[in-house]
DNA sequence: CTGACATCCTGACGGC
DNA sequence: TGCCGTCAGGATGTCA
């Protein structure tokens, strides 16, 4: 489940491997999704360009064009971006390959097909909401406001926070001592202070965890999983909280599984 | 407008 | 062992 670390640490090495080099050739496969832009449009329009960088904007993997064209990869669920030489063979699921004048390959392959591939003329891509990693704590605060839905939810909303999914939600709110239940336009100033400051850090963290990985998901087939900082809640079920003891508590919380401590999150 | 919920899709996993 | 049902969730669309 790539959330805003993963999708930074792939961008990251994507960057690194194809800066510079120039797409010669666009394939996509024949199905309707992953695709916002046409195929036939990408594959008219991409051969040609240079690739003046890789970065990462919310969850989007922003790959920046000449004649300020971008080419949007978003990876959903199961979405991986890999480089490849072409004698490596291609994995099942492959619904793009651009070739490179290097000669190597630029490979998007998802399973699933909750992923999207979007080709943007004109306009620098900004993403739907902010960004969690460099947000000040006024405009945080302001995020929430008025909103009478559950803090969990909100940090989902990414027209809110962009880059923010479900395992990094539950892993900050357990450092923030917040219950996701509570409703974000009623936490004070205070305790969002202390759930800005836990996201910020939990993410970094996992950027660093991430980073001498990252070759593993670029560069090979792609079979590895993703890469993961511990968790102190996501996923542990059943198991001691790692402060109190406590078993965590799963729930259900618009729709997407939801772990806490019920003693440390009030 | 806000918020709740269904939908898409395949692979992994558990139970029998 | 192997089959089959269930579950996972990011973003979007629909509805109240």
């Amino acid at each position: 489940m790539p959330e805003l670390p993963e999708v930074e640490t792939i961008a990251n090495g994507v960057d690194r491997r194809v800066r510079g080099d120039r797409i010669v050739k666009a394939w996509f496969s024949h199905y309707r999704e992953p695709f916002k832009t046409p195929p036939a449009a990408m594959a008219e329009t991409l051969p040609g360009l240079r690739i003046s960088r890789v970065r990462r904007v919310g969850k989007h993997i922003v790959i920046d064009l000449a004649a300020k064209k971008q080419l949007l990869v978003h990876l959903g669920m199961t979405g991986r971006l890999l480089v490849a030489a072409p004698e490596v063979p291609v994995p099942a699921h492959t619904h793009a390959i651009l070739q490179l004048g290097s000669g190597r390959e630029l490979r998007f392959v998802d399973p699933r097909r909750f992923g999207r591939l979007e080709l943007l003329e004109g306009a620098a891509f900004a993403g739907p909401g902010s960004e969690p990693l460099t947000i000040g704590i006024d405009e945080f605060v302001a995020l929430f406001r008025g909103r009478k839905l559950a803090i969990k939810a909100a940090l989902l909303h990414q027209s809110l926070l962009h880059g923010v999914g479900n395992i990094y939600a539950d892993e900050s709110l357990f450092r923030a001592k917040i219950r996701p239940t509570r409703a974000a336009g009623r936490l004070n100033r205070e305790r969002l202070g202390r759930l800005q400051k836990a996201l910020r850090t939990v993410l970094e963290a996992a950027i660093r965890a991430g980073g001498s990985s990252v070759s593993d998901y670029v560069d090979a087939d792609g079979e590895a999983g993703f890469f993961q900082i511990q968790h102190r809640v996501y996923g542990r079920e059943g198991l001691p909280c790692r402060v109190c003891g406590t078993p965590i508590r799963r729930i259900v919380l618009g729709g997407r599984g939801t772990h806490f401590c019920p003693r440390c999150q009030t």
